[in-house]
DNA sequence: CGTATTTTCTACAACATGTAGAAGTACTAG
DNA sequence: CTAGTACTTCTACATGTTGTAGAAAATACG
């Protein structure tokens, strides 16, 4: 499977909040601001932007991000939308199980009513 | 989350198979019989049991298994079922969005006819 | 008690990820 | 065209995870 580290992930979640493709500089400004994660005011050091150039490219070529080479500061956006990839991870996830109707049926079961709601609207009923 | 590698997968495929709780031992010979996966005839490639008890440590710290320490030869077991798991899993999945709906929508858009067919029912008030 | 079995400790190679300096390439102002 | 600046690629290392197993310790059996 494609499982992504923290920095990756915060990498992709700044992609994906930006339809526009970005450059490497403008994501290590974006992810100095963001607090990492765990709340604490952690005003830590920037990182370096060959750090997040090392991330774009591990990224690129999981297939995850293209960039414009084209353009002189080279930009990275996001190949799919974060919903198109979460749920592509949870359909590989369910394919990897042998029995797809018992998975479904936890799924179902442990679901919020308010997305079982959704669900219903989805399948059309 | 808690990624699996493919000698703890197989192991956790076993230790699924199998409702009763089983020994490092069995589990030794369990995996030498089964190909590994990519369908080539590697025949016989026996995991020393050291091996098998290491994964199976790392497996309970996990929390995916649990063992029997009152039988001497101890005997290992799945926490969890493979569905349950699975489910979780894919909740985990879902519950990394923050779009649910969106990820729901593509989720639903992708899967298969007969998998709609049984999330109907399933949902069926 | 001595030996065989079982479990735990310790170790290492390979890979993934966070991190970044060094070195190379290209672009712009003179 | 040229030097300095901006950008990209290479190389490197620390840490953590996983596959793998020998060495050492614990336990059971005769």
């Amino acid at each position: 499977m494609a499982t992504l580290g923290d920095l990756e992930r915060a990498v992709m979640d700044l992609l994906w909040e930006h339809q526009e493709a970005i450059t490497a500089n403008t994501l290590r400004d974006l992810l100095s601001q963001r607090p990492s994660g765990d709340g604490s005011a952690t005003e830590s050091r920037p990182l370096a932007v060959t750090t997040v150039l090392t991330v774009l490219s591990r990224l690129e070529k999981k297939g995850l991000v293209e960039r414009e080479r084209a353009s002189r500061p080279h930009r990275y956006r996001a190949v799919t939308t974060r919903a198109d990839h979460t749920a592509e991870l949870m359909l590989e996830v369910l394919g990897s199980a042998t029995d797809r109707e018992a998975v479904l049926a936890r799924f179902i079961g442990t679901v919020s009513d308010g997305e079982a709601e959704t669900l219903r609207k989805l399948l059309g009923r």
